[in-house]
RNA sequence: CGCGCGGUGGAGCAGCCUGGUAGCUCGUCGGGCUCAUAACCCGAAGGUCGUAGGUUCAAAUCCUACCCGCGCAACCA
């Protein structure tokens, strides 16, 4: 353990890719991150985190040509965001690496040359089929018989592209290897097997880049290749280390890098590959967590929108920051899937932070400046002491252990215990009871292991709430935590006492939060979803006039009169049914519509509805393509057909 | 046979890898205290740990099968 904390302890995010914003999903990565640099600091050791964004690839280069500004320029305005967010959470980052940035660019360079050098890249042609009207390769399963795109019915075309190819197979003995003799390189154990029964199922050779498109870091060599974005990316967590890569590196750091689940496999195949490759160390560790649902639903693109964490994190009635770093790490088992939900989130402040901790401090100063005119007294220990200081040495040891398991939930269900244990040891010890008998020693002992246990609740907290841990310490009387590099600062028992000195002035830390702010709150942060929009077909604001179009427009929609002639479930997609519906031509179309939550099949056939016909056909998997959408009205489980009367003829056009 | 996740007292969740008194928050009921943020402390009720088998002296925990929810299947951590 000892030469372990003297190893430096380098902790990575993702570095986030700018085609999106931060939400509560990467804000979650960063603050896990920033707790667990923290809590090493803590100890003593030299701990780095590092973050940044991930700058490169098709989708940006279009997204800026879309907007009309140059790619560099998108970048720099979209990486600002994630720059200015984090501080925002509390989270402090040692470095931000752009993968825009020049240092990282050199040294993928040097990555890629070196792989090259040692015989593991060569340039072949990908070959597939190609849809123009998609501009992508399409595989052949997702291809209509007679190699058509669904969604353009159009025949594709056989496509070759020159790139490059990593001779990935050649690793896949070594990688297992690899897991076999670290069976912690990846963590959880679940991700692991996975990982495993992914390798050993077949690696192919992984194509490397790609010609077609310019936004990115040339190939070595041969500028008409780009690097694939996940060669360039995946090297950060080396590439931003640059002169110190010796001291936080693997074999002299320990390196962990924190992951969602959906990147996994980058981290744990390709990335210690191309590392074996290069003849360069690998990491410690990837740990993948899970995802976070929100109020118990997905966290689709609307909802992380809805959800901001910089907003959650500026409402300081649960705690601003600190109480949403808190929610986080105490209440998502880390590697699992979590849910955030706001009400939950104000009854756990309430508990945790308000009733518990908060309380604590606020009874234990009011104690103080009424018996021990608010100076720390003098420390007696008898058996009640004692019997306590063992207790609270477990909880301590506990939360240190569950620190370095990377299980922050529990170590904060630790250190609020040991919270909780100082509220029982406060009505054992009943201060203001003894000081009605006049045994003023028996006063200040209690108080004075009071006083030193939120001294050492404020260390505990410090990796997940620092801010407000500063806040405790000064009402304490004492400094902000600073972290020194080779003092381990964690509380290992009685603290040197400071009799004597003045307390703080006592203000409440975590006010807590009752009915009617609750209520507002929860008006004001929960996002609207269609579930609680009271009326259920509510009229939609008409729309703004600059969101008029032409009647051109209108013009181009070709809306018919279909006759549905039949309908059906379609097995394991229990909104879909998909239908036959007749527009007066040749044969009958297929049509698959959202419906099945309103309509049964039999209540469909026969009717006359209103048919998009013109709608480009939509390919939902498994050969299923829709040639249409039908009209309707409604929250999904409550749909309302827009129909047409009996004598209408299938196929009869709208105007 | 597409992939993944989950099914633990009224609600929401840990625990499962490293089998051995079922833990946490909220809620309910009763009591205590009065220092404190209408707070805190004590006690109680309430669980066949999805089902059925298996391994074991011992299974929520390991193995097998099944049932039931949910998510994903355009690079969303």
């Amino acid at each position: 353990m000892t030469n372990r904390m003297a190893r430096p302890f380098y902790v990575t995010t993702p570095i986030y890719y700018v085609n999106d914003v931060p939400h509560l999903g990467t804000a979650y990565t960063t603050i896990v991150a920033d707790a667990l640099r923290r809590y090493h600091l803590l100890r003593g050791r030299d701990a780095r985190l590092l973050t940044g964004t991930d700058e490169h690839g098709l989708k940006l280069e279009r997204e800026a040509v879309a907007r009309n500004v140059t790619p560099q320029q998108f970048v720099d305005e979209m990486s600002a965001r994630f720059r200015e967010a984090w501080p925002k959470l509390l989270v402090e980052a040692d470095d931000f690496i752009r993968t825009t940035e020049p240092r990282h660019e050199k040294l993928v360079k040097e990555i890629w040359e070196t792989i090259a050098k040692n015989g593991d890249l060569y340039l072949g042609a990908y070959e597939d089929w190609y849809c123009v009207g998609c501009e992508s390769f399409k595989t052949e399963k997702e291809l209509l018989p007679g190699n058509v795109c669904p969604l353009h019915n159009k025949a594709v075309e056989r496509v070759k592209e020159e790139t490059y190819f990593f001779k990935l197979k050649d690793y896949e003995q070594k990688l297992l290897d690899l897991y076999d003799a670290r069976p912690d390189f990846i963590q959880p154990e679940s991700r692991r097997n996975e990982v495993i029964s992914f390798v050993r199922g077949g690696l192919k050779d992984l194509s490397v880049s790609r010609t077609s498109f310019k936004w990115g870091i040339p190939v070595p060599g041969n500028a008409a290749h780009i690097m694939f974005v996940w060669f360039d990316a995946l090297a950060n967590y080396w590439t931003a280390l640059g002169d110190k890569q010796s001291k936080y590196w693997e074999p002299n750091g320990e390196v962990l890098h924190l992951v969602g689940k959906d990147i996994l496999r980058f981290h744990t195949v390709y990335w210690p590959a191309f590392l074996l490759s290069a003849g360069l160390p690998l990491p410690t560790k990837v740990f993948a967590h899970g995802f976070l649902t929100i109020d118990g639903q997905k966290m689709g693109k609307s909802l992380r929108n809805a959800v901001d964490p910089i907003r959650l994190a500026n409402t300081e009635e649960v705690g601003g920051p600190d109480g949403l770093r808190y929610q986080l790490l105490r209440y998502v088992a880390f590697g699992q899937d979590g849910d955030f939900d706001h009400k939950a989130m104000i009854e756990r402040y309430n508990a945790d932070l308000g009733k518990n901790l908060g309380n604590l401090l606020s009874r234990t100063l009011g104690l103080c400046a009424k018996l021990t005119s608010g100076k720390i007294p003098r420390y007696t220990p008898g058996d009640l002491e004692r019997e306590f200081e063992t207790q609270a040495q477990k909880h301590i040891e506990a939360a240190s252990a569950a620190w370095e398991a990377l299980e922050p939930h529990r170590a904060l269900e630790e250190t609020i215990g040991l919270s909780s244990l100082a509220n029982q040891y406060v009505d054992r010890a009943a201060p203001w009871a003894e000081a009605k008998k006049g045994n003023q020693e028996r006063v200040d002992t209690s108080l004075a292991l009071l006083l030193d246990t939120l001294r050492s609740l404020s260390v505990l907290v410090w990796p997940a709430i620092p801010r407000k841990a500063d806040a405790l310490r000064e009402q304490l009387a004492l400094p902000p935590i600073k972290n020194v590099i080779g003092t381990d600062q964690w509380p290992l028992g009685h603290a040197p006492d400071r009799v004597g000195t003045l307390l703080g002035a006592a203000t409440p830390l975590f006010p807590t939060v009752d009915k009617d702010v609750e209520k507002a709150l929860l008006d004001r942060l929960q996002p609207k979803t269609e579930t609680n929009t009271a009326a259920p077909v509510a009229a939609a604001p008409v729309a703004d006039a600059s969101k008029w179009i032409e009647y051109d427009a209108f013009a181009s929609i070709d809306l018919r009169v279909g006759l549905v002639k039949s309908a059906k479930k379609i097995p394991k997609k229990d909104k879909l049914l998909e239908l036959e519906v007749d527009l007066g031509e040749e044969k009958p179309r297929t049509i698959i519509a959202g419906l099945a939550l309103s309509f049964t099949p039999e209540a469909l056939a026969g009717q006359r509805v209103i048919v998009v016909a013109n709608l480009a056909p939509r390919d939902f998997g498994k050969g299923l393509v829709s040639h249409g959408m039908i009209l309707a009205a409604g929250p999904s489980e409550k749909l309302v057909l827009a129909t047409a009367p009996a004598d209408a003829a299938p196929g009869a056009k709208l105007k």
